[in-house]
DNA sequence: CTTGTCTATGCAACGAGTTGCATAGCAGGA
DNA sequence: TCCTGCTATGCAACTCGTTGCATAGACAAG
């Protein structure tokens, strides 16, 4: 149910319509959640049966009237209840793990460039992410001193950036096994 | 659809009923994926009716049959051809940042002991991924040298080492965080 | 003797997440 | 002119993942 106590925080963080949420989930808030439109717009209007968020219709010209949620008393209570819940210590799903252990079947060279596609794309993701904690946090553009919020907001990122961190030199890792691999075990069928 | 191929590379690493199975993604496998008996009986009983599976009923004393599959030529296939396949960078889903960041809208002291809490599962997790490296990578007792889907298994595990190992870092700076905000900003309602 | 745990498989119901499509006006470029 | 892309919301169909429950014999602890 994680997917609504998302869309709770960043609604108090400021109010929104659902195609803003979605574009929020592009960014900072993708840091630790993603979100389709289509899963966003389905569980606000839940939320708005359910009374939790309070709705205000805008009119716009030119383009589809926008309906501006907040999450009213009820929403921020809700959070706060499960704020003060235990949760699980999440477990990984790892796409590309399942394929390095998988390539032991295959030819594991071949797996090569798809690792290294995927370290780019942590390694452009990293960028983003100390960009942002440039522009938000530490650079001559940021607020000074920060508040709670923000530190919190922060710190989230910093984990976002040990994530990176951590994930392309596992990467080095795995391409310096795929290389020796490749050098000492023929793949099968050519050896 | 990852689920399926976790399975077949289980199951090219060794044939199993679908409680071995469960029992795998307790152990090795759940390094990087995670999945229930339910998953796993609902997702063999469809491999099996495409044919993507060997099947062969063991009867047992004092015990429900067992059913033990394989991946026979056509799952195999269909791991090959997904090994060839690019695959999209993961997104994280960390509801623990969540409740992080939403923390700024309750008092922040109170998720000091959820953090904590976490930290030591995550301690415990590592303290498993490095039992099973000295076990069957670097200890006395394993295996030398590895033959290519040991190397492929030991890289994979330090891949969970090093997961372990920042989450844990990243924690005492949750942790840090969390306490200066607990001395500087009492929470909202008692300040 | 009862309770609980282990092996072993499975159904039902629900919530979460993905993919494709539809509507609709406006703006910019080939 | 047509095509693409942006804002803005939403339906339909599907798969994936979770939770609770059911069956059923063997075995061990109390």
């Amino acid at each position: 149910m994680a997917l609504e106590h998302a869309i709770l925080v960043s609604l108090l963080e400021k109010p929104g319509s659902g195609y803003e949420l979605s574009r929020r989930f592009e960014r900072s808030i993708g840091y630790f959640w993603t979100a389709t439109h289509q899963q966003i717009y389905r569980v606000l209007g839940r939320m708005e049966n359910d009374g939790m968020l309070a709705v205000r219709t805008v009119p716009q010209q030119g383009r589809p009237d926008k309906k501006v949620y907040s999450a009213a008393g009820p929403g921020r209570a809700a959070l706060a209840q499960w704020l003060h819940e235990p949760i699980e210590p999440e477990s990984l799903r790892h796409d590309l793990a399942v394929k390095i252990r998988g390539a032991a079947f295959d030819d594991p060279a071949s797996l090569i460039r798809e690792v290294e596609r995927h370290q780019q794309a942590h390694r452009d993701r990293l960028a983003r992410y100390l960009a942002g904690e440039l522009r938000d946090f530490t650079g001559p553009g940021a607020p000074a001193p920060l508040d709670a919020g923000q530190e919190l907001q922060h710190v989230v990122l910093r984990g976002g950036i040990a994530q990176e961190r951590m994930t392309i030199g596992w990467l080095d890792d795995v391409l310096a096994t795929l290389h020796r691999l490749g050098r000492t075990a023929p793949p099968p069928g050519t050896g």
